[in-house]
RNA sequence: CGGGGUGUAGCGCAGUCCGGUUAGCGCACCUGCUUUGGGAGCAGGGGGUCGGAGGUUCGAAUCCUCUCACCCCGACCA
């Protein structure tokens, strides 16, 4: 009865999407590839925007808020930028609509053409950088630390709840600063703020890197990324940092007069992480009873379910767990009591675990007379009774337990999905069958890069930033190897 | 854009090949009683332009033509 999830073994790809759909986060809206999130879901996002913008604010960060549109023209000013995202823009063109002759719908009014189209922001640098040039006059000016949260379109071919929809939301940072080093100080800064959060908050390893010259984004010198291993061996992009040089400011016009009275072009970043991490979440941690959520994101932390027979019984159990979860909430923990009579108990312990909620509290006519409780852990699955007394405390400490070992959990499936290849033919082998991260040295070239993208579908995930000097020969053209690289499938 | 699939109650489906009572089943919903330690039971009840348009026919969810939408797999993609 009731809701089932398709097994991971089965079918990844159904599994995630009856995931999301079964735990009630999102689900496909009356609009092509754009989604609905759902409260449940919108509250992951919440999460992660109260725990980003604390780190935003702690390293000096602002947010501000930007148009939705951008004038096509802007959009052209820079070359690499402009044809990076020409292909996935939509376009306004009108700015009215009319009834049709016969009264029955609305059509585009053709008298209200719009001089310019306007885009509908694919990332917002353009417009930031225009407006940057009316903010930034003198050194005393910088570093501008900005930040924005908005959605985002890209008309994409094809789309999947949270790791790839037309519309989605994100939060970009842009910053403006005197000197290159401070501009790759701050991308640098913000991966490192991206890695920890990623592992500390979301509880999903990550790999710190440098893309290649044919992943980075369109526009930037140098883009940063953090990458993570997804369970059916895929990478997924999870957060990227950009060093985008002076290609803004040249095509902005942004200088500054410096302390000597000269005009110099400003450096920038740009950075950004979307509601794809609730996708990198789920497919992280997730098994094939539904959702598994570290505590730091669960919107709930401890649920509460009462079971009782009579009206005495629900009295007393009702006592007890009114107790806790007033004692729950002196320590701030997010509690849920399940008081809902129309369902049993069997009906909600499944429910609750298909919601991922880390701790279930089980409280019973036995419970109240041993004064203890049952305690499931999601993470584990595993039940233990304990004392009702300082539950409160208990908790407090088991939360960060499991914390880690969801972590952990992941960490160990990353160690064991990594491999290295030395030759091609392992590459190719180890591609195929879904192995996860695969090590291989690589001679730096781009042309080589495609080739094996091209014959294995794998591509260059991330450059190592602490990289030691590299021996050997490229994999697939045998020449001097410049890096040791990891590639996979991606998302 | 190619290949595959699906549109019938809020959700999941059967019925379609081979046209024919009042379009059915499960879940969910409403009412009542009994239940409650792993997705409760019984009884009663409400809810449908069968994706849309045209056609064939005495009669269409079912046959024909056109069309729309969505999903999955590719191609594509920060």
């Amino acid at each position: 009865m009731g809701k089932k999830i398709t097994k991971r073994s089965e079918d990844y790809s159904i599994w995630y999407n009856d995931i999301v759909k079964e735990a009630e986060l999102a689900e496909h809206s009356a609009v092509k590839g754009c989604m609905v999130i759902k409260p449940y879901g919108f509250a992951l996002w919440e999460n992660i925007q109260t725990e980003l913008n604390l780190r935003f604010k702690e390293t000096g960060h602002q947010n501000a808020y930007f148009p939705l549109f951008v004038p096509k023209s802007f959009l052209s000013k820079e070359a690499a930028h402009v044809e990076g995202f020409a292909k996935e823009c939509a376009v306004v063109t009108h700015y009215r609509l009319k009834s049709s002759a016969d009264g029955k719908e609305v059509v585009v009014d053709p008298e209200a053409k719009l001089e310019e189209e306007l885009i509908v922001r694919p990332t917002s640098e353009t417009i930031i950088w225009n407006t940057y040039k009316n903010w930034i006059q003198s050194y005393r000016d910088l570093p501008l630390l900005i930040n924005q949260w908005a959605n985002i379109v890209r008309w994409e071919m094809r789309t999947r709840l949270f790791l790839r929809t037309t519309e989605f939301l994100w939060q970009e940072g842009h910053t403006a600063h005197a000197s290159k080093q401070e501009a790759i100080d701050e991308s640098k800064l913000i991966l490192d703020l991206y890695a920890d959060f990623a592992e500390n908050f979301l509880a999903i390893p990550v790999h710190k890197g440098l893309k290649s010259i044919n992943e980075r984004f369109a526009g930037a010198i140098d883009t940063y990324c953090i990458e993570a291993l997804m369970q059916d061996g895929k990478s997924l992009q999870a957060g990227t940092s950009h060093f985008l040089g002076q290609n803004f400011a040249k095509a902005f016009d942004v200088k500054f007069q410096t302390k000597e009275g000269k005009q110099e072009l400003v450096w920038a970043t740009s950075w950004g992480v979307s509601t794809r991490l609730i996708g990198g979440l789920i497919m992280t941690h997730s098994d094939d009873l539904g959702l598994v959520l570290p505590p730091s994101i669960a919107p709930i932390k401890v649920v509460i379910v009462p079971i009782y027979k009579s009206e005495d019984e629900r009295v007393v159990v009702n006592d007890v767990a009114e107790r806790i979860v007033n004692e729950l909430k002196a320590l701030k923990i997010s509690a849920k009591y399940d008081q809902d009579d129309n369902k049993k108990p069997g009906w909600k312990f499944a429910e609750y675990e298909l919601k991922g909620i880390p701790l279930r509290i089980g409280i019973g006519p036995k419970d109240v007379k041993n004064n203890s409780v049952e305690l499931f852990r999601r993470d584990t699955l595993a039940k233990e009774l304990v004392s009702a007394d300082n539950i409160g405390e208990y908790i407090s400490k088991l939360l960060p337990e499991i914390q880690q070992n969801i972590f952990n959990k992941a960490l160990k499936f990353r160690e064991d999905n990594t491999h290295y290849a030395n030759t091609y033919d392992e590459l190719k082998s180890l591609i195929d069958s879904n192995a996860g991260f695969i090590w291989a040295n690589w001679d730096g070239t781009t042309e080589t890069e495609l080739k094996i993208k091209e014959e294995t579908k794998a591509t260059i995930r991330f450059i190592p930033l602490d990289e030691e000097k590299i021996e050997g020969k490229c994999i697939y053209s045998a020449k001097p190897a410049k890096h040791k690289v990891v590639f996979a499938k991606a998302y």
